[in-house]
DNA sequence: CTGTTAGCGCTTTCAC
DNA sequence: GTGAAAGCGCTAACAG
């Protein structure tokens, strides 16, 4: 056998003595004479045929990809979302395009180009400006947790508000009663805001007076933070004038614990804590903190269920996915 | 304008008054007259006219996509490899294929097949089976971290071993005289494998006598790990027959030192503790322990840019980069 | 420098 | 059921 390139589909029509339409027929299931198919089936074991998805993609304009533009896999959040994105798009025989932005609108306009060139089959972004106007009318758009002027861009996201109440109950419930909020908005709206708007109407409804940080995610957070928390200490007695907090974000919560820690205020002892998303460590697979768990499976099955539209339905333009509690160690229920 | 459909170069060409080959001459930067240049670009302008890839793609046969084969983003490392890939792949105008294997031999060959059916133009593989027999030759692969039989396939790589011979000798500069190794090895050969082989080297040279924890990556680790410390704990003392321990992963590190604390051995002031990987906490960047640090974009880097090969060179047939020690409170120099 | 043209490998009518 | 043929959008050769 001499030196031959990847073999085409006229090489298995030659190779199995039919045409080149019978061939494309058994390859996509249309109904063939039975000796036929066998002869092609052979052929193409023989030849080691493989159908190139380019030339189809030409001919059908459909690809079989999807895009995630996604600012990093260097957070477990993002990094466990892309990876539930990829074992669903996997599970609908579809490829991932991953396209990390970090979080900057120009390569995120310059990824949207790049997913239009590449007919891309769908669009999944987390995306910091909004993109709505710059996607192809033709090709399915769906964000994940951001508010775009668009609204008929279906949206999904946790239902962040019921878990800002959800956080403020659980530590009403296991005692506290002075309960602050710590976290930082993005310039550009987002779900997660409701996390805070949760906090203030459980608030109100248990009598609780607000306490609150929440500032521009422009700050370092790590300062922030200990700035806020170190003003309420009391210098003579060393006590809090919080003895709870729900912070927007694991990251904020682990980010109180070390520094109520540095001050030997105890967690969950003096102060109770939790945070949300529901990291996980990798070592052990324990929660950093007591946290409202965002159903991170479920986020991505519905990204990519609603990108792809199967059933063609007219898509909800949000879609809430509920969340739930679970210790981590921050709170007295360990 | 009535209801149009996305707009090809012949579009392009009758609406800029020029032929179809011209458009490609001013897209493809072929030396062109200005006048014309200027028509078709504002032809496109106004069109918002982009490549299609897939025809361009069947044409020259090349797509622009790297494919990366990746067991899974749920670790750290897997997670920032990836991330340093996808950037690099993106500096190098190549779109990224995910694939998540989950260290599943079947998805790997699938996620082969599906890579060589896209065209795809080269091959990045963190795989658990050989894959390279199975890999279509005109296809470039670069293979991370892993043996296979076929040697001339590029293999990419930490120094391990250097890094297994550092930790010891960190360790023993720090005041160590006995040093256990705890690791784990998978069935199919992979480069981590000189960890312990530094180890060993290291012992050697500086008189100490092995102390090993090596079974294969089929028992759960923590329990390993639990059982093979308590059996060198004196139960009449409490102290243990090594101070120091150079644990083949930063998780396996992890796992020892939750083991040590549980029995009220503290590190680093009792047992001081090396692991590997260089792998740091989300939310302050620090190190879990002591570290062995894999150069991770390095490593990113160089699999993209020999995937690539621009150069067309021949491509070394391995490539080791090096590796380096941090303090990450594990040891006595925090 | 520019226009014309022949495919890249595949799907899809359309006669047979 | 099957074969022939057109053409998806693009590039690259070729003549002019």
């Amino acid at each position: 056998m001499a030196e031959k390139s990847v073999p085409t589909m006229k090489d298995v029509a030659r190779e199995a003595g039919v045409s080149l339409g019978t061939v494309s027929n058994v390859i996509n299931g249309v109904t063939v004479r039975a000796s036929s198919r066998k002869k092609v089936e052979e052929a193409i074991e023989r030849l080691h045929y493989e159908v190139n998805s380019y030339a189809r993609g030409l001919k059908i304009s459909k690809t079989g990809t999807i895009t995630l533009i996604i600012p990093t896999l260097d957070h477990p959040f993002f990094a466990e979302l892309a990876y539930e994105i990829e074992q669903q798009a996997y599970q609908h025989s579809r490829k991932l395009f991953l396209c990390c932005s970090n979080g900057i609108a120009e390569k995120e306009l310059e990824y949207l180009s790049l997913a239009s060139q590449n007919k891309t089959d769908g669009i999944i972004a987390l995306t910091y400006s909004d993109i709505s106007s710059k996607v192809p009318a033709h090709i399915p758009l769906v964000v994940f947790d951001r508010y775009f002027d668009d609204h008929s861009i279906p949206r999904i996201a946790s239902d962040n508000y019921s878990g800002g109440i959800m956080a403020v109950n659980k530590l009403y419930e296991l005692g506290c009663r002075k309960i602050a909020f710590v976290g930082f908005h993005s310039s550009f709206p987002g779900e997660a805001e409701k996390r805070f708007e949760g906090y203030q109407a459980a608030c109100r409804q248990l009598g609780i007076t607000p306490m609150v940080l929440h500032e521009s995610d422009t700050v370092p957070a790590p300062e922030a933070i200990r700035k806020f928390i170190e003003k309420k200490i009391d210098p003579e007695t060393g006590s809090t004038q919080f003895d709870g907090i729900f912070a927007n974000t694991d990251y904020d919560a682990c980010n109180c614990r070390d520094v109520l820690e540095s001050h030997g205020i105890r967690v969950p002892e003096d102060v109770q804590l939790i945070g949300f998303d529901g990291t996980k460590k990798f070592y052990s697979g324990e929660y950093y903190v007591s946290t409202i768990c965002q159903p991170l499976k479920e986020l991505a099955k519905k990204c990519v269920d609603m990108v792809i539209n199967e059933s063609e339905e007219d898509l909800p333009s949000l879609t809430l996915l509920p969340v739930h509690y679970a210790c981590g160690g921050t709170t007295k229920d360990s």
